[in-house]
DNA sequence: TCTATTCTCTATAGCGACTAGAGGTTCAAG
DNA sequence: CTTGAACCTCTAGTCGCTATAGAGAATAGA
């Protein structure tokens, strides 16, 4: 059993982020020390790796809510997970697109500066002015 | 001199936001009908339309805080507004690389799993231990 | 002119996923 | 037994809006 900090050391999720995750349900409530500490088992820590895991792969807490859901239930199909994990794929790559457009047009604008005074600066210009963007988003 | 839905509809910002852009300074305060309401010049316009371009440009708040400030002092250097555009631009690549790599990491967990049952499931298995995961983030 | 509808006003609360701080308590090492 | 680091709860703040409520103002049609 170990306390809070450890397991903030062992996982990397800092302890107010713990914390968190206790309080909107996707940690359940550990056992206590005589004190009133927080003692997790090592299960808690596994299931902490996961959520962090997760979050690192970008899923919302609500999708890696269910996500544990469904690993607690071991009979249940696997088809829900995949599908979330598709969603999440999809969403990755809608925002990779949308960023892709943006540094190609901020390349532009800000590589095309060559003035010195604020007045001939072509980054302003492109801001005041959406004809001079490349393409309509 | 037009009213706040005017301006609304003719930038495509939302009434709302328009008074949130006020409230932390991006606007400056307009003048006021006898009735009290808000009507705005056609600098107020051209601001606003500033300001929502570099919103889709991804730039914070701030950072469009200060080209503006920049923008309203012609005389100064030029250097400011095409640093903060770079830095933008930097913090925008950084986001694509980053999503680049959690998108392959994603695609090979999602496309692996042939399994039927939760338990074997390979997108759970994955999430739970962190050494299937490719890449080291 | 009256009324109905639409617009606008302020103020407040909520979102997601934390993060920071205050003020007090417990634990473990020396 | 003392000390100080780690822990506790609770509240509020972050960013960039968005939503809601209840009230007053403006405008179009009859």
């Amino acid at each position: 059993m170990v306390s809070i900090g450890s397991l903030s050391k062992m996982s990397g999720v800092k302890v107010p982020t713990i914390r968190y995750y206790e309080q909107v349900g996707l940690l359940p409530e550990p056992e206590r020390s005589e004190g009133n500490q927080r003692r997790y088992s090592s299960q808690a820590v596994e299931r902490l790796g996961f959520i962090r895991h997760a979050r690192d792969l970008g899923f919302s807490v609500e999708a890696i809510r269910e996500l544990l859901e469904l690993s607690d239930q071991p009979d249940r199909s696997c088809q829900e997970a995949t599908r979330i994990a598709r969603e999440q794929l999809f969403a990755v790559r809608a925002r990779i697109v949308k960023l892709k457009r943006l540094e190609s047009e901020l390349d532009r604008i800000a590589s095309r500066c060559s003035a010195d005074k604020a007045s001939q600066c072509y980054v302003l210009k492109a801001l005041a002015d959406h004809s001079l963007c490349e393409d309509a988003h």
